[in-house]
DNA sequence: ACGGTTTCGACC
DNA sequence: TGGTCGAAA
């Protein structure tokens, strides 16, 4: 809950665009004939049909909605016409979606601070292009405000019936309104220019709300749809809320919303209103009680965030009931399918938007065979993200199998122990995030991590990190270390117990609907030992560490090769952990590449943070202090300085902005850079980043054009 | 068996 | 501070 600190004098005007079934759209603009037609986006419909997840205006009218099943919605609507979700990889793929979103965002950016919300809908900040045209045109000239403009809907305008129009026109003329009606009937004017650039330049039609903040334009957004606008004057907002009910708010339509019905009797915004802010938060602490006390009055200082761009990357899949998956080949399979798709996005969002995803998490939902009352969560694990294919899905399926040694651990193995210990999955899904910029006119650095890539995927890796350049190791991230249980020190992790904790009795052997082949060994370790425990102190604080060490099974081999990859794990795993003392001892002996650990897709997150951590075990007297700064800086460099949106959209289409807020926004002082770093970059970026520490010199002559994708997308059959 | 995502606050 | 979880849309 965001505390609302917030003026009531709220003057900025806040539009929130809602695209009208936005998926429905989309494929209605691929065939046109569809268009006027009742018409639902179903996924999947070999069972009842399919799960309708958009459904036409038409549809609805005739009682489709949108909990129904392809079949039902034949039933109510026997006209409708339904279009499936494309599918690619076994899973519905939204990438059209995604897509589409992305054009529609490049065209509502126009106008002020933009906010994506989510894949069909954005925030705008209209404020300053209000303000200025209030200031420079002439309020009272009807020929000046657009018709559909003049087709909003005015909140508090009595009789939205017969003379509505009238009304309306009168209050985008009153030259006697409130200086925040005028601010607002710019707003609209505004948003009703862009939405009709939407319509024009992308064929779709969109339903909007103007307000004075996010929370009153989102829900004005949803009062006249489709394709029509809702103003909400100051004047208008008391019974606006008053009759509303709570459940209605966005974020209380969940638990919190129950709570305050069950709990307080509030069942409308107004109720609300009786409850002091004192009292709110005793109920509901100091946060959400403010931030509800300031809700019930249409308070909220919420801002438009600029960004055009989403936080994060995911690619997940149900495997609901009697498809639940219950052999490690099964998951591996799927998820091998699921890194694939988010590889694809993660390389696109590279290339297009010159973004880098530092961290990878796996999150599974799962149910034990013979133990229903069970019902504990399958817990989501992450690591740093390195890039290409074949790594990412090395890398998900060891968080997969750390997620499952504590799921299959942490339940009873002893009370049920003589049982045997089956687990089915029911969900899988794994996720990038931690995007950051790099800065613009790199084009060298990009193709030369572009090359790391493709080096490992397409030629046989030296496992022998020791003979590699640190720069290289940075890239390719042989050896990576996942933290594990960090934060619960008191569970029996103690010495003799640490190996028992972590092994299981075989896991099951029936398949969907094969074999009994699948064998699965009785630990975990064994499967995997590239897992193998790492007890480390800190702050007195035992704690356990995974130590994933790099297979150097890259390269697809992990993919369908169980056996291999068992085999060739169980002979890595001492190796995997001697190597990342050595590698960073010798990072020592060099000094601290933090430019690297940026640079590094992947070495980059997990050394500096592993490697700290051990630093500072290894040395706490000592020679830490140096380190941690550049530790520090890198940090700074990632978080400090980044440009403060990422504006570009991701449909190809160029902000020209965008160079230039990436240079100012990136210089730094060079004083944060070990001088010695320098040196150890790969020669061919060395002089760009240099060029980066001076910005005022740095010249963006770095030619672009050649496609990273175009480069790199054939590896996947090739 | 309301799916696939995405974001955000709380908590440790 | 960051990883993880749960809520919410």
């Amino acid at each position: 809950m965001p505390v609302a600190r917030a003026e009531s004098s709220d003057s900025r005007v806040i539009a929130h665009i809602d695209m009208d079934c936005f998926y429905v759209q989309v494929e209605q603009r691929k065939q046109p004939t569809l268009r006027g037609q009742p018409t639902a986006v179903v996924q999947y419909n070999s069972w009842k049909g399919g799960g309708l997840i958009a459904v036409s205006y038409e549809a609805r009218r005739s009682g489709v909605k949108r909990s129904m099943r392809g079949a039902e919605a034949k039933q109510v609507c026997p006209e409708i016409q339904l279009v499936q979700v494309p599918v690619a990889r076994g899973k519905a793929d939204l990438g059209v979606y995604r897509s589409a979103g992305s054009e529609v965002v490049s065209i509502l950016s126009r106008k002020g601070r933009c906010e994506r919300a989510s894949i069909d809908e954005v925030y705008l900040d209209l404020t300053e292009s209000a303000e200025t045209m209030l200031a420079e045109l002439p309020l009272d000239r009807l020929e000046l405000i657009s018709e559909e403009a003049l087709k909003s809907h005015v909140l508090g305008l009595d009789v939205d019936g017969d003379n509505a129009g009238e009304s309306v026109r009168k209050w985008f003329l009153g030259s006697d309104a409130d200086h925040r009606d005028k601010l607002l009937a710019c707003g609209a004017r505004i948003v009703a220019e862009l939405r009709l650039q939407v319509l024009e330049e992308a064929e779709f039609t969109c339903s909007a709300g103007i307000a004075h903040n996010k929370m009153l334009a989102k829900l004005a957004s949803g009062m006249n749809k489709p394709a029509q606008q809702t103003v909400v004057p100051f004047s208008s907002v008391k019974k606006l809320l008053e009759p509303l009910p709570i459940k209605k708010m966005k974020q209380l339509g969940g638990k919190l919303g129950t709570s305050l019905q069950v709990d307080l009797g509030v069942n409308t915004v107004g109720d609300l209103l009786h409850f002091s802010e004192e009292k709110l938060q005793e109920h509901y602490g100091i946060n959400t009680g403010t931030w509800l006390w300031n809700i019930a009055r249409g308070i909220s200082g919420d801002e438009v965030e600029s960004r055009l761009l989403p936080k994060s990357h995911g690619a997940g899949k149900t495997f609901p009931g009697p498809r639940a998956l219950k052999t490690s080949a099964s998951v591996e399979k799927w998820l091998n399918e699921l890194c694939e798709e988010l590889s694809e996005r993660l390389l696109s969002d590279l290339e297009q938007n010159k973004r880098i995803a530092h961290t990878l998490t796996l999150h599974a939902n799962a149910y034990k065979l013979n133990d229903s009352e069970s019902v504990n969560k399958f817990p989501s694990k992450s690591c740093p993200l390195r890039y290409g294919t074949a790594k990412i899905q090395e890398d998900a399926l060891n968080l997969f199998y750390a997620g499952l040694r504590e799921y299959v651990g942490s339940n009873n193995i002893k009370t049920k122990g003589n049982q045997r210990h089956g687990w089915a999955i029911t969900g899988l899904s794994i996720s990038a995030s931690k995007i950051v910029a790099i800065p613009s006119g790199t084009h060298s650095i990009t193709k030369y991590f572009h090359n790391q890539v493709q080096t490992h995927t397409s030629e046989k890796q030296s496992n022998d990190i020791f003979t590699q350049d640190a720069a290289h190791l940075s890239y390719s991230g042989n050896g990576s270390y996942l933290r594990l249980h960090s934060m619960c020190p008191q569970i029996n992790t103690c010495e003799e117990d640490t190996r028992n904790k972590y092994s299981m009795p075989s896991l099951n052997q029936d398949e969907d609907q094969n074999e009994g082949a699948s064998f699965i060994p009785k630990s975990l370790d064994e499967q995997h030992p590239s897992f193998s425990t790492v007890r480390q102190k800190q702050d007195g604080v035992t704690q356990d560490f995974l130590s994933l060490s790099s297979s150097g099974a890259e390269n697809g081999l992990v993919l369908n090769q169980t056996e291999t990859k068992i085999d060739f794990l169980g002979e890595e795993t001492d190796h995997g952990l001697k190597s990342k003392e050595q590698k960073w001892k010798s990072y020592k002996e060099k000094g601290t590449p933090s430019i690297l650990r940026f640079f590094g897709s992947h070495g980059s997150c997990s050394f500096s943070k592993e490697d700290n951590n051990k630093m500072l075990e290894d040395n706490k007297a000592s020679s830490s202090a140096d380190s941690q700064v550049t530790v520090n800086s890198c940090s700074e460099v990632v978080k400090g300085k980044l440009p403060p949106g990422n504006l570009l959209p991701q449909t190809g289409t160029t902000l020209s902005s965008q160079d230039e807020l990436s240079r100012t926004a990136w210089s730094y002082n060079s004083d944060e850079i070990d001088p010695v770093t320098l040196n150890e970059l790969p020669i061919e970026i060395q002089a760009e980043v240099r060029a980066w520490l001076r910005p005022q010199k740095r010249a963006n002559t770095m030619k672009k054009g050649s496609s990273i994708v175009d480069y790199f997308l054939p590896t996947k059959n090739s």
